[in-house]
DNA sequence: TTGAAAGCGCTAACAT
DNA sequence: ATGTTAGCGCTTTCAA
């Protein structure tokens, strides 16, 4: 059967056409190198990839016009050919995040060393656009995924599972995981944070967090916030939280707002480092000492809050080794291995310093 | 010519084999949507690029299957078709810098409505790494890319030149553009600075700046630094002079070896925000007054910077614009436009507040 | 150890 | 207004 073969146009002999006849423009194809060596294509392949299977000759034949085309491999045509794509896509808020450029750090990281390449989605703290996302990334058949948090659309986490690629949830932790999971209790640590300042006998305790839409991080940090003070007998009154965006100087107008509205406040939890940093600066502009007039506590430890005077009360977590975890977990999938602990709990420290 | 075509594999009518047969796993195909709607492939094509061309009934027909089957196309078979991959990289220094993520939030945003996906790759400040990230991302057949900075390798540069594709360097001013250029001058930025504190009167005036290797935006910044002090007929003394990586606790401990070197000097030029806020805070921790004992200015006009108490003096650049307009810029030319302005020079301001 | 052939799912040029 | 056909450059069986 398939008699026709002889004249495959592929064999560019048969074709008497235009441009694409000799000189070829642009890069070289296997093809290309197959013929300047004197050789089929798999040869090519097998000098490219298991070099021992090649006699020497040839494969040094081979080797010397890979050497001299400066040929490449096309990855789009593999990604056709192989059903995969050697694409990893994350999708988080915003870039502009210590938090998450860190952990997009520790996954680009992770991924190189395989020749992973990342792709890097902003959803803007939008479900529905994280859905969008979703939707082009698997389209690009995208081999895995880094998504931010754990809540998100039905369709999003219904397309996923569907999908059959790894994907990982990090920030947070989750009952009910899509697949792999690295992250921690914010609720826990947001708990034992406002426990921290109530031990100090700090009183009023105010809470100035992040937008809780589409943020399941910030809104169990208030879960954690609010938990704290029932455990310890104390209403939990609006009057004292304020929500606002994740920047420096909105943190700093939430402080002053909490203040027109509570100026007995003692303390201050905030659900983010950027925020605390804000606070802080506020209650500076105030001449309030803090610790003494007011009490801050941020979330996230970043690299400012060690440094900032007075250095800054607040929860660390492993923001890079979450980036690098995941991607290790990618990895590992991708190479066919089971992940033993598809959960990971990392953990978070409370970090005690003068502000708090 | 051609007689073979009926029994092309493509009709799987003619394949008895396999998981293929029948209920196809995964994704479907034009060819399933084709099929379902009885007409050929390129008619679905049409409905989903000019629905206009296509009489009513047939675009309903094939609708109700795409809406049906959820069919999405597949861009890697589109790239390599169309050779047009969609995909738009950019490699920068890292990912944890907030002028940098501020850039690519721009860039991510201008990119997105077009469809074009943002591929990141962190060269962590080395020239050679990114070369090596150059060559992969072509392989990989991009549409356009990003590059922080205006020096790069040989290979790099003929790289791209050979490839044809639209390049934007971005975030400094170059007379050799590999092609597109969004950035300023960081050399009269840092010289402005400079004498601005010189007109203040301060001196000695110290400089603390990220290492220069493969990172042009710094090594320019130092340069105008001394270019100010010549002007002033001023020494330029080394011992003024201190190189570090590029964070916060990093410019604290610059800060104390300038202190510990040069006890007397009265002002410091530092070449990132990140950098000067470590150094502010490092007098805070000393006692020092600010200005009085002594003068911090910064560059970037990071949000922390006109938050911070005493605010700080600096140097903004619009971070998220030049991101935007290199997108924009790379958007004319994929939808081949010409780009009247390929060497676009955003300046930049100096904002004088607190700190000096 | 090496090669031939089929085809990944789409687009583009050319019919009709 | 709709369809046909030949690829894009690689990988993947299967053969020799």
């Amino acid at each position: 059967m398939s008699n026709a073969k002889g004249k495959r146009p592929g064999s560019s002999a048969s074709r008497s056409s235009s441009a694409r006849e000799g000189a070829r423009v642009g890069r070289p194809r296997l093809l290309d190198v197959a013929r300047a060596a004197g050789v089929s294509t798999m040869t090519v392949v097998r000098v490219l990839r298991e070099p021992a299977k090649v006699a020497a000759p040839t494969r040094a034949r081979v080797e010397a016009v890979i050497a001299k085309t400066g040929y490449t491999p096309d990855l789009v045509a593999r990604g056709l050919a192989s059903n995969r794509s050697g694409l990893v896509a994350a999708i988080i808020p915003v870039l502009t995040n210590s938090l998450i450029a860190e952990i997009m750090q520790g996954l680009s990281d992770a991924l190189a060393p395989d020749g992973l390449h990342l792709l890097i989605g902003a959803s803007g703290f939008s479900a529905a656009a994280e859905e969008v996302l979703v939707r082009t990334f698997l389209s690009r058949r995208i081999d895995a995924l880094y998504l931010t948090g754990v809540s998100h659309t039905g369709a999003t986490v219904r397309m996923l599972r569907e999908a059959r690629i790894p994907v990982v949830e990090g920030g947070n932790l989750s009952s009910r995981a899509i697949d792999m999971v690295v992250g921690y209790s914010n609720v826990d640590a947001a708990r034992d944070m406002t426990r921290h300042l109530l031990a100090r006998a700090y009183w009023p305790v105010g809470y100035i967090g992040a937008f809780p839409q589409d943020n399941d991080r910030a809104r169990d940090r208030r879960r954690g916030y609010e938990a704290a003070l029932r455990t310890a007998r104390r209403a939990v009154d609006a009057s004292l939280c304020v929500e606002t965006t994740l920047d420096v100087g909105a943190g700093g107008q939430a402080m002053a707002t909490l203040l027109a509205r509570r100026p007995d406040v003692r303390a201050v939890f905030c659900s983010a480092d950027a925020i605390a940093v804000g606070a802080l600066y506020e209650c500076q502009r105030r001449g309030f000492a803090i610790p003494q007039r007011i009490a801050i506590a941020g979330f996230d430890d970043i690299p400012i809050a060690g440094q900032i005077v007075p250095a800054l009360t607040t929860l660390r977590v492993p923001r890079y080794a979450i980036g690098e975890k995941a991607g290790a977990m990618i990895r590992a999938r991708l190479s066919g291995q089971r992940v033993a602990t598809p959960i990971v709990d990392t953990g978070y420290t409370l970090v005690a310093r003068e502000s708090a």
